[in-house]
DNA sequence: CAAAAATATTTCAGGCTTAAAATAATTTCT
DNA sequence: AGAAATTATTTTAAGCCTGAAATATTTTTG
């Protein structure tokens, strides 16, 4: 029960946490966030095209293969970087004619396909990497040490929070299914 | 010139202020922000595509044309999705298809078309919103009111270094061309 | 052991996206 | 006015990406 006198503050004074249903901030930030992540992507693209002749997902591609000795299957590169596996199979296609990846089947298992870097891609991915990482720290060079601390340790919870509430829900529609 | 104690201190404590040339931190940070733009994005991509049959470029495009009563151009949705032309003009073309959008060339500069969302489009499109608005909501529950308005100025921090870094290196390229 | 279930990948159809070239219309310059 | 430059959009070719269906292989089960 309101008296009028709070609802006429309210009027006044909208405050978050005085409007239930509202949720304009988590929206303002979500773009903000949107327009970061795109700014960001659109000029690696570009750099990536005007210094190594290659894409984005080529490059993330080879990323995950760079982490590995021994190599990694379709699926786990295609968990790692939240891609389909047919979007996997048809970039790998691509490097694979370009020399850069080596694919075959697993001895033990003929269902799965080993992803390696060759030693080209290998070459060629180090190369890119170093400069990747320039032009990173030069996009972010506004922000000081603290600031990318507290920056990363935000988008940390931020995570969390994501995880949490897709798992949620996913859980619901599986619970809905059976 | 270096004494030998002080590079046995630099390879014991790596501090990245003492490591010239080294930007992991950065790295993670964008690698962090990435995931959660993929997360989030991703996740609204299967919502609207469960629950309204529709993509998120068309929902994008739709909102922007919300924001105006007289209609908008080409040109100018596209700048503001940061998205090309010719990108614009494709899904324009599915939205007219369905009713969504209304297309027609200015009457003053037949280069211009101005678009506009149909009386059917703007209702479908204030429901999609209102369930948008609750989604992303719902993703951010993890953060309280302090955590959000904080991460909020330290995008705005970072979408200002990025409008910088991403100007400066344009105008020389501009410089380089001319 | 053979059928059924599970797993890993590929194929397919359809939509998104871009850069560059082409088209169309307007504005500027002489 | 007429040529040249500019502006707005569309087209085109190529690559990325997805979900769903298909294929191939291995594992489980009866």
């Amino acid at each position: 029960m309101e008296t009028p006198s709070s609802s006429l503050i309210l009027d006044r004074e909208t405050k978050a946490s005085e409007r239930p249903g509202d949720h304009k901030d988590e929206l303002r930030l979500w773009l903000r966030m949107l327009t970061c992540s795109t700014l960001i992507e659109t000029e690696i693209r570009n750099r990536l095209r005007e210094e190594f002749k290659t894409t984005l997902p080529r490059f993330d591609l080879m990323a995950q293969l760079d982490k590995t000795a021994v190599g990694m299957t379709v699926g786990e590169v295609s968990q790692r970087l939240m891609v389909s596996n047919g979007n996997v199979t048809a970039v790998v296609a691509g490097l694979v004619t370009d020399g850069l990846v080596d694919k075959r089947s697993a001895p033990q298992d003929r269902r799965v396909q080993i992803l390696t870097l060759t030693a080209q891609g290998r070459k060629f991915f180090r190369a890119m990497a170093e400069r990747h990482e320039e032009w990173i720290a030069e996009l972010f060079v506004g922000l000081d040490q603290a600031d990318i601390a507290q920056l990363f340790r935000l988008l940390g919870q931020t995570k969390s929070s994501l995880h949490r509430a897709i798992a949620g829900r996913t859980d619901q529609a599986a619970k809905g299914d059976a």
